[in-house]
DNA sequence: AAACAGGAACCAC
DNA sequence: GTGGTTCCTGTT
């Protein structure tokens, strides 16, 4: 991998594994949003574009320091890819799955944003809950530019805690609307204390998560795969739960049973397995 | 226009 | 700790 900077355009070569519509539409990360030649997303307090060509990325509206101290660790590119595949693929279902989600790279969000995203994504489907998001960013979040255009950051803590159920509601949340209130309130008055949990093992942190009203087993599991770098989450939600069964497991009784299965068949890579499999699963529209 | 899709809370047991 | 029911809203 190198990098170059030429003016506010970040160039990254000889990068592997890395294909932006995998990455950007596997329901990971909600703010990203092609726009003809590239990927535009909103990010901390910048929106940025990136473009892939085939064999290299450019990030524009961001320098060398930024890709160094940011978005090298966002994009997981430290993390060796083909190896990860290598181990996965002598597993022959996974195999044959690996093949679909090619260039798939687990991403290193913010934490509180992507608790925030994954409360409201309960029950919803990537597209709702892409517009619910763009709803409360363009209601609670900052105003920013990028070539002339505006576009809003996320909502801040703050905002979000001293948010009224009655607007939240208006912005789409629907009965999540005291949830993210309610755990924007536990976050600022430091009774979860986010930062602390990429320090934690998995358990622990997920004992953490599951304090916030709307975060469940499925959604824990998401925030600490894509913010935490808990790479042994497996989330399970109905993609998940309908290719494991005509996959893998012939009598489920419920989540958990997978959840445990995936723990004791892919340990420390269920996360990078449920990524595959799930883009697998909605490519072949498996179970529908 | 009624049915459906999608996780967590909540309440029985 | 498990099982069934309810919560919202956009889409079909």
């Amino acid at each position: 991998m190198q990098v170059r900077c030429n003016g506010n355009v970040v160039e990254v070569e000889s990068l592997t594994n890395f294909h932006p519509q995998h990455i950007f539409e596997c329901g990971q990360a909600f703010r990203w949003n092609w726009d003809g030649q590239g990927y535009v997303g909103v990010v901390a307090d910048k929106a940025v574009r990136t473009v892939w060509d085939g064999t290299k990325l450019f990030i524009e509206n961001a320098t060398r320091e930024d890709f160094h101290n940011f978005w090298c660790f966002y994009f997981d590119l430290e993390t060796n890819y083909g190896k990860i595949i290598d181990t996965l693929s002598e597993d022959p279902v996974l195999k044959e799955a690996v093949k679909y989600g090619w260039g798939i790279r687990i991403l290193n969000q913010d934490p509180w944003e992507t608790l925030i995203s994954f409360i409201i994504s309960a029950n919803n489907g990537i597209k709702r809950i892409k517009s619910i998001i763009e709803r409360l960013s363009n209601r609670y979040g900052e105003k920013i530019f990028y070539q002339d255009h505006e576009y809003y950051t996320f909502p801040s803590i703050d905002a979000l805690a001293s948010a009224h159920e009655k607007d939240l509601r208006e912005c789409g949340c629907g009965y999540r609307a005291p949830y993210i209130r309610k755990t924007a309130q536990l976050v600022q008055e430091g009774q979860i204390n986010l930062a602390a949990l990429r320090d934690m093992d998995y358990a622990e942190a997920k004992e953490q998560l599951l304090k916030c009203p709307g975060v469940g087993p499925k959604v824990a599991d998401c925030i600490l795969l894509f913010s935490l770098g808990k790479s042994q989450a497996f989330p399970v939600d109905v993609w998940i739960k309908r290719i494991m069964e005509t996959l893998y497991i012939d009598d489920i009784k419920n989540f958990k049973d997978i959840r445990e299965f995936a723990e004791n068949r892919f340990g420390s890579l269920a996360g990078y397995a449920q990524q595959y499999l799930f883009y697998y699963a909605r490519e072949k529209k498996i179970g529908k």
